[in-house]
DNA sequence: GCAGTTAGTGGACGGCAGTCTAATGATCAA
DNA sequence: TTGATCATTAGACTGCCGTCCACTAACTGC
């Protein structure tokens, strides 16, 4: 299937890696909006045409070196079902939060790209936003399966509640802390 | 306290009314992210700067231009007490997400634009989100009142719940309809 | 070696939002 | 009437993103 060699000038890599580690530092530093595809293709040592070659936009960049960084973030929960699913849940929130401290601010600019980009929407929504909606579903369907959670719920709109309320907060500006993963879940599990 | 005449040349208010009209026209014709500056003052027969003499951005004009000419918007339900809590929040929300058909998406482009724009997120904020959200809070506190909902829920973590539920719906492209209000009321209530 | 193919370079380019300037217009106060 | 004050206009200007182009570099197969 991979085995032949592609014909032609072969891509480089070292350029593909400099320019997420760049995005990545300058966008952490600066904030998204200030920093410029110039800067960091300069940074980069590298010619504008080479990012683009790899990637539609300045926000499809970020997304990459963002998720392929810390790829620990938003984990499935481990799920050896020792614990019962409202601290599965709970820990799960927690981890996105305390990750929200350092990317937080990427993500909103990224959330706001998608609005304006309906190529990068999809492919945000792909692999960002529909995965972590699915985890939290599958968790809550884990739950009535266990008795956790009444069999009643609708747990698609709960997931959907779930999941909005931690955006909401995030694009309001709002605390994301531990206390309020705790208040999401008592109201979820109410 | 306003008898002052102003000294200086007054401002044309027919250039302000021409904006906003021409600014909704466009937005709701082509999508916010379709149309320029250029093409709202030239429409307008307005020079530029006097449109950057009222709004700071294009978002400001817009955001203006669309919750003036709508400001039966989201309205206050009737509270005359004589339906429960339930329903009104059921008809508030189906309200509101029936004015998206028409305004949704450019709804979606003003949240992108108060991510990229301290300044308007601010207004968008204090001007707009926070009065729905207040809304909904005080629609709970009441059905608390009534005995409709428990008295230990969390009265700010539902609101956040809910209208999280509806952004993340907006900015997902997801369908807004009467069925998802009535699913967000029951699991709320649940 | 040589043709074919793909990647990288540097820089020009178009379209955009928002700022700035110089000149003119409208109004008030003295 | 004259001066002060603020609004309007036309257009130049900056900085940005993303595209395009001509040229060069690296690699494959013959």
């Amino acid at each position: 299937m991979s085995g032949k060699k592609p014909i032609g000038r072969p891509a480089n890599q070292d350029a593909s890696t400099a320019l997420k580690a760049v995005a990545l530092r300058l966008v952490r530093e600066l904030g998204y909006e200030k920093v410029s595809v110039s800067a960091i293709i300069e940074q980069a040592g590298v010619a504008r045409q080479t990012l683009y070659n790899r990637w539609n936009t300045k926000a499809d960049l970020v997304l990459e070196a963002v998720f392929e960084q810390t790829n620990t973030y938003a984990a499935e929960p481990s799920w050896d079902g020792a614990e019962d699913c409202r601290t599965l849940l709970e820990g799960f929130l927690i981890r996105i939060f305390e990750h929200l401290r350092i990317d937080g601010d990427t993500l909103r600019a990224l959330i706001a790209a998608s609005q304006q980009d309906a190529k990068f929407h999809s492919s945000f929504h792909a692999n960002f936003v529909l995965p972590r909606e699915q985890m939290i579903t599958a968790l809550l369907r884990r739950a009535q399966d266990r008795g956790e959670l009444s069999p009643g719920r609708n747990v698609e709109t709960l997931s959907a509640l779930i999941h909005g309320a931690f955006w909401y907060r995030l694009l309001n500006r709002g605390v994301l802390d531990a206390g309020f993963a705790k208040e999401i879940v008592a109201e979820t599990f109410a």
